[in-house]
DNA sequence: CTGTATCCGCCGAGATACTG
DNA sequence: CAGTATCTCGGCGGATACAG
């Protein structure tokens, strides 16, 4: 998504994958740890967490930062840029809530379930 | 997308398909014919279109008219509920426009093709 | 604790051809 | 013109197990 804003065909930003947004959520309210996002997004598995912190931190959207020793201690933050799409995310999220009811009652309109 | 807002994990609104956000640019100044959607979203197969079109129809973004006879003529055009989803679009895609280079930068910084 | 390594299933998306 | 019918493919996302 976003594709199409400059006429080009390029799927931009990673923003689309299923869990940066909420990803996003869990971070802005400043840094958190590995294990502290697994809890919120629950039923992410390591796997797919790791793989869209890597590709947020390749687009600038996530910082990471190791501090060595043991155990090990690794915490993820929102750059700048990460935290400017909190701005159009939550005119999204606002259009969602709002017009939410009206999309589920389409729904049951053409599905008479 | 747009899921988490509400904490539930419901993939929603079908937005976040491939060709949604493009469907809702070419729908945005009036009806559209279904041979008119394909010229401008260039590469769209029949298939796809008819699907995204259909999936936009059941939530309530896009309206469908037919008019009889031969040859057949078939109009769509964006409800108010789908028009009113151009504010967070263009939220998302002013942010874009803004820092796309920005993503870009961080991308060659992390690969140096 | 913070990941990596495999393997797999599903489904969106496309190619191609055909129909009312 | 406005679709439908099949078939296929790639890749995200998930399950599970293991490692530094």
């Amino acid at each position: 998504m976003f594709a199409g804003c400059d006429g080009s065909h390029a799927p931009l930003f990673r923003v689309g994958g299923k869990w940066t947004w909420r990803l996003i959520r869990c971070l802005e309210d400043g840094p958190r740890r590995f294990s502290e996002l697994l809890v919120p997004l629950r039923y992410i598995t390591p796997k797919v967490l790791t793989e869209t912190l890597r590709a947020m931190e390749r687009d600038g959207l996530v910082a990471r930062s190791a501090h060595p020793g043991m155990p090990p201690r690794v915490e993820y933050e929102l750059t700048p840029l990460g935290h400017s799409l909190l701005d159009p995310m939550n005119a999204c999220c606002t259009w969602a809530a709002a017009h939410l009811p009206a999309v589920l009652a389409a729904r049951e309109a053409h599905e008479p379930a």
